[in-house]
Parts: C-alpha cells; sequence; structure tokens
DNA sequence: GCCCAGTCTTGATCTACAGCAAGGCCGCGG
DNA sequence: CCGCGGCCTTGCTGTAGATCAAGACTGGGC
C-alpha cells in the first residue's frame, strides 16, 4: 500500500468524480481531504466484506469487480467500477463493509476518509448535493440490475451489460466500439445471473449474427443498433 | 390528497425511521421539517417514474411497492416498503423520480422536503449521519436482491421472501409467524423474478412439506428453521 | 341473494438455460 | 522451445421454471 501526494484540483477525472459541479475554492478544500492514493495488485482486495469501513475510494485508473457472498458461499458479482466510479457506500450503513471489492487489473484508488467527508459537505452544499447524487444514483443503478436480472432473456442482458460498459468507456474518452474486457466469462456471468457457457455460447451467437467480433477478450461491436434493438424489442 | 399536522417527536415509529438516534431539540427541529401528511388510496400511485422530486416521503401507516419499467414496457418490481420505510431516494440522483411508488393499501405518508432536508443535515450531525446510513442499508439491500435474482432457486427465493418480510413486521410489533400478504403473486413474482404460476405452485409445495399453511393471502409459517435452512443450505 | 372481475390453484407441455464433458487457445515459467 | 494452468468454446443431455389452459375461490356491487 503506496501513498501518494494527488489534487482533485488538478485531476483529469474531475468532471466523472466526486467534484462535478464544484467551484474552484471548493475544490481545493476537496484536495486537503483526498489526499492519499493507495495501489491495489490485479486479483487484490481493497476491502472485504466485514472490514470496518472508514473510507470511501475513488477509482483512480484500474478496474474492479464489486461481489457479495450468502451464508452457503454463492458469490454474486453486483458490479463493475472503473476510473471515477466510487466504492464503499455499502458501508456507511453498519461501519462494516456488506461485499468485497476487487482489483481485475493493477489499480490505483484515492482514499476519501468518511467522516471529513460528513465534516465538509456540512460546510459546502455543492459537495453535499453531489455526494446524494452519487448515492442515489448508485440506487438507480442497482434498480435496473434488478431489471435485467428479473426479466431480460441471456441475450438481452448480454447486449445491455455491454452497451452500458461502452457507454462508460466513451464518456472516459475510449472507443465507443471496441473494448478489452477486463474480467472473466464467469464474473460475467455471475453478474447477469447466468452461468459461463451460456455468456460464452451468446457470444458466440452475437457473432454469427454479426453484432460482434469476438476474439477471447476482445469485443468489437459491428452493429450498436443491432444490439439496442435487441433490448427494446419487447420479449419474444 | 389531505394535509395533517405531524411531528417526528411524538411518532411512534421514531425508533424505525429517520430520527433514528437522534436528541430531543434536534427532534423538535425535524418536526418543522416533517410537517405534512398525504393520504393514498390502494392503487393510487405516490408518485411514478418521470415525476419531478421534491420529496420524501416516510411510510406512515399502509404498504407500497416500488417498480420501475424498462422501455418495451416489462416491470419489475423492486421493493415492498412499510411503516418506517423511506420511499423516494431514487429521485436525488437527477431530479426526477426513476421508479414508480403505489399503495398496496390504503396509507399516509410524511412529506420530507428534500431542499429543507439538506439544509438542516448540514446543522445536524445526528441528521446527516442517520440519512446517510438510510441511503447505504438501501444500497446494501439491493445488492442482497441481486443475490437472490442471479443465484437462488424459486424455493430459495420465496423462502427469502417470507423471512425478511416476518422479520420487518415482527420489528414493528407484529407477529413473527402470521401475516396478511399485501401483494398479488404476479407481484411477489415479479420481485422475485418468477411468474405467478411458479410462486403459487411455490406455496403449495411448502405447505405440502408442513413449512406454511397457506390460504390465499393468509401465510401462517409453521417452521421457522425449515425455511432458513431451505436458505442456507448449499444448492442441490 | 346473485353475479362478476380479479385472483389464485393446478395440470400438461414446452423451452431457455444449466450441467457435464471434451478439447482448443494463450501466456508464463522453466 | 515445450509443458502447464487458467480460461474459453462447443456439443450433448437434463431440468427448473415458463407457458398455456381450465377451473375454483373471494369480495364487492347491485
Amino acid at each position: 500500500m503506496d501513498a501518494f501526494k494527488v489534487a482533485c484540483s488538478s485531476c483529469n477525472l474531475r468532471e466523472l468524480c466526486l467534484p462535478v459541479g464544484m467551484s474552484k475554492p471548493q475544490l481545493e478544500q476537496l484536495d486537503s481531504l483526498v489526499a492519499t492514493r493507495r495501489s491495489v495488485k490485479r486479483g487484490e482486495a481493497l476491502f472485504r466484506a466485514g472490514d470496518a469501513f472508514q473510507s470511501l475510494y475513488a477509482v483512480r485508473t484500474g478496474f474492479f469487480k464489486t461481489c457479495v457472498a450468502s451464508e452457503d458461499g454463492r458469490e454474486q458479482v453486483t458490479g463493475f467500477q472503473m476510473a471515477g466510479e466510487l466504492l464503499g457506500l455499502d458501508g456507511i450503513s453498519t461501519d462494516r463493509h456488506a461485499c468485497d471489492a476487487v482489483a481485475l487489473e493493477d489499480s490505483q484508488v484515492c482514499l476519501i476518509p468518511y467522516d471529513r467527508l460528513e465534516d465538509l459537505s456540512r460546510e459546502f452544499t455543492d459537495l453535499q448535493h453531489q455526494f446524494h447524487k452519487i448515492m442515489s444514483r448508485e440506487i438507480v443503478r442497482d434498480q435496473g440490475v434488478m431489471l435485467l436480472l428479473g426479466s431480460m432473456r441471456a441475450e438481452e442482458r448480454l447486449a445491455v451489460f455491454l452497451l452500458n460498459l461502452t457507454q462508460r468507456l466513451h464518456a472516459r474518452g475510449f472507443s465507443a466500439s471496441a473494448l478489452v474486457l477486463r474480467m472473466t466469462r464467469e464474473e460475467i456471468g455471475s453478474y447477469l445471473g447466468l452461468k459461463l457457457e451460456t455468456v460464452s455460447r451468446t457470444f458466440s451467437k452475437f457473432q454469427e449474427e454479426g453484432l460482434l467480433e469476438v476474439k477471447q477478450r476482445d469485443i468489437r461491436i459491428l452493429d450498436n443498433e443491432g444490439l439496442r434493438k435487441l433490448v427494446n424489442s419487447a420479449r419474444c
């Protein structure tokens, strides 16, 4: 665990991350809050369920998954997080983390000490409001995942997943049509409520239909519109 | 839409609702915030997806469901809310509600104007912290639903659902072993990612196995431990 | 009291996806 | 360079739950 000097005010992610919409002087206050970074190697956990909660984390570089486990050991991937996204919100409710956060590639996160965040957001309306928005957005995202898990078929689930990933990558300046998956078929399956074989078969099907080009983890989207239609056209 | 005079400080739900852990003088401040109630008849919506967001709602009496719909019209019930639980957190992120909230029986809610809540929670640490905890708890709850939808079989899902309902009813002073369902089989099915026939069959199966007594919406739990085992024993 | 609409149950059949198994691809270490 | 382990693909078969269909129960309105 290394420590770095960091500054939100000069971070190129500030338009995606916690500082959205904050003024110059407020940003400088944030710099005093978010003072250290931490490196997490691929495969390592940033935190695990049951760990004491002290801090939120903003992904600076890299890629994470979060997952919960039931008592009998089943795992469910609940999300994938990329640069500018926040990790650890689950910990506020009981002062212990409720899920694991694991790096899917070598990553860096910025530490946001939670008690200091509460202090500062009592002073700055914009920060307070932005923080609430981020929590609310997470709740809305979760509702979308429930809709996916509760009512969509395998093809629709995978299409939604790919469209969501590319949209988020695009917002970060990457291509909207080519991507390298950071996660295994099994992790995708867990997130989508499918088995890894079904994920693999569905990728192959999309390839046959000319929607994608799939080479292991390299994906090229050939027919974005086709994927969209797959999602929005009613069942059957 | 009627208006009533209300006071958190004298509300019998204050140990379950927003005021948890607040001191007497703080409670009196809350009273100025939460000043009106609203009645919602069975079947009516408290708000709908797309409505402008202005206020949170605390369920005072009655029972609600929240549901999201996809573009092609599929619905997913994302939760059931009873006395003391908050509705509307989804609206903070975009200033518009992202889901529908519909009363499943004649109900009353307390209005919590959101901008005033932000103001007040900048003044009172306890209120601020409690509000954050409630949002975080919702995120953790959602993760649990994802686990259920992504990895459990029909019987486990229904068992989890019943155990969760009775536990919440028990916390409100009701019996932990007898309950009257406020929702249809179809709504249960939507929430659990199952069809209504499957819900009905699974109820019948539980009854045959001596776990429950089922008479339409009247449920009596005969073997709580049995339900628990069903959930925690690994797959197959 | 009776009718009607909404809800629930149950049986028969179908199907999307799971489970199992065998083999291929690829990167890493020796 | 080769061999090994982790990951991915694909064929075959099994099954949980969906779908379709026919009644039965219940409560509210007339």
